[in-house]
DNA sequence: TTGTACGCGTTATCAC
DNA sequence: GTGATAACGCGTACAA
């Protein structure tokens, strides 16, 4: 290995400067009292040489990478970009760096994943990106995760910031059955591997049953969160027989794109004969027509909690197990409403 | 330093198998030749240690760290989704990681960019993100970069990957004149720092230009590709006097929502009374009321190009210099065209 | 096909 | 306050 790199080393400042290696060190991270006068010697000859330190041999000495990782299992949804926000801003606030991958567990060991102990010092793992296993491995090594949308298996105790899906599910699905008198309510399941779609689910059975209406499952169907998804099973549904419906709750909003359609396509008024409802108070919500009542889930937010969290375990302070931030309706046209004063 | 790390190494490794280090850094590498009986032995020693490389030792090693970075000037708009997505789909191809970051160059020289040859292979950098000085160092230490949605300085020959922007801005205006008669078109101008924004108002003068309509200063203010500000500038507009204008261009689809709003609050119909164009084609636009008519720009696949050029460059094959990713006109209700087959 | 020995650029320990 | 130097974990000439 002879081909010595051109770039300038801390031994070139150190020579130029008179001083041992061990003094540029102390200079450059100020963990050590140097002189006045070295220090502006050092730092001069740093200037002159245009020295950097280079961050992969700092991370090999001192085991850390100044990284962190976000897992997400795709990019394909808009719901991604504020929770990337949130997490860059904090990031960035520490000055760390950022490292993002999609990943998706397989059952294949060889599938491996892009992001870990090996070139980040903490991750944010989102949903399902990562099975249990694979959380198990990471909690073995005491390797800092934090958990998104999703909560931590019960035995791992791994800190997880997620939103409030049951109750607000709950309470819109009750909107709709109240404030709207809508007694036969359809459901476009989301992704069952998570939980988020899960708990939506919990939360559409408790109003129903709290309102004594019968669960069917033929209104059960499946959104997949996706747009065409929904578009596509809705459009069925509605070319069925004896499944009446008078409201749909889409699971989240980028399925209500979707079941939008399909419903004007089949000649009904959106909210007159079917009310819609969905989740999440994406971008394009308000925009949708009519305008879309839904769940905000404050995405921007639970990125910024994460990442403090993970900062948090980085620095060995205490982190809290369990955040659960708060689900408000964002009440539109689509689910019959007036046109309220809340656009955008 | 004696604190001896408690992961297992390669060296671990090596003795349980008892071979050398370099045999065991042969068979990771598939780098020369191993013997089928000492890999089989290597291979079981590796899983029984579950060893794993530590990155930054072989990025120390090697002086590469299998990174790319992205450098953007801010994550405000939903522009950075596409992009991202389609520079990740080619990064993972690669099996590499992607690093992102905020960056906005300022005059203070200690407000040095977070992603470099300290910490990555080669970067993509977005607009402006970099100044010219910026860009000139990295040349200077032959560090490779393509630029996105940015020409190279003259004398710098990076590599660049951009949208067709005047020609498509002049045919979507030319419609505007020739299709739907307007003759006094507002223009909502993009930040000046960025090419685009230039690019578009070129194109903009050209179409007025090649129809005899004159310029007017009074009818070109700004938006900033930002919804509030478009909004609040097309209002001030509409208050004033003798500003009559029958059509806007607002130099991206951000800047759209806010215009359109400006304009139907104050009573005015679009496109009847003014119509409106964009550029971009982002996701909102065609949920616009109207759906907006605008220029499509292939985001997703600026991202993908701008990321394999920079593929190219590492590996030391030729690159491309210029792109430019062609534009096409979506034509939707805004521009006063009946409602089209074309929706989303 | 395998082993030896050193280099990668930095931090951290210890002695002074 | 400062210097000398051994790690850090891995890659790779070179020799065998």
């Amino acid at each position: 290995m002879t081909r010595r790199s051109s770039s300038v080393t801390i031994r070139d400042v150190a020579r130029h400067a008179a001083v041992s290696v061990a003094t540029v060190s102390r200079y450059l991270n100020q963990n050590a009292p140097v002189s006045q006068e070295v220090s502006e010697r050092i730092q001069q000859v740093m200037l002159d040489l245009s020295y950097k330190p280079l961050a992969v041999a700092r991370n090999l000495a001192t085991r850390r990478t100044q990284t962190i990782g976000l897992v997400l299992h795709n990019m394909h949804t808009d719901f991604f970009a504020p929770l990337l926000r949130g997490i860059e801003a904090v990031v960035s606030e520490y000055q760390y760096n950022l490292l993002v991958a999609t990943y998706k567990h397989t059952s294949r060991p060889e599938n491996l994943s892009p992001l870990g102990p090996q070139n980040t010092d903490g991750i944010l793992v989102y949903a399902d990106s990562f099975n249990e296993e694979q959380l198990i491995d990471l909690c073995r090594v005491k390797f800092p995760v934090v958990l998104i949308h999703r909560t931590s298996p019960a035995h791992l105790k791994i800190p997880f910031v997620t939103v409030e899906n049951r109750t607000a599910t709950r309470k819109i699905i009750t909107h709709l059955i109240e404030t709207h008198g809508r007694r036969s309510i359809a459901f476009l399941r989301g992704p069952f591997e998570q939980e988020d779609s899960r708990l939506r689910e919990q939360g559409y059975r408790d109003a129903l049953d709290a309102h004594g209406l019968i669960v069917k499952p033929a209104l059960i169907i499946d959104g997949e969160f996706d747009q065409f998804v929904a578009y596509r099973n809705v459009k069925k549904l509605l070319s069925g027989e004896g499944q009446r419906f008078d409201a749909v709750f889409t699971g989240d909003d980028e399925a209500a794109i979707g079941a939008l359609r399909a419903i004007q396509e089949a000649g009904l008024r959106v909210p007159e004969d079917v009310a819609v409802v969905g989740f999440d108070d994406s971008r394009l919500s308000p925009f949708l027509n009519p305008p879309l009542t839904t769940v905000c889930a404050p995405t921007e937010d639970v990125g910024r909690t994460a990442a403090r969290l993970l900062f948090n375990l980085l620095q060995e302070q205490p982190a809290e197990m369990a955040t659960l931030l708060p689900t408000d309706i964002i009440i539109r046209r689509s689910c019959g409403c007036p046109a309220s004063a809340a656009m955008n």
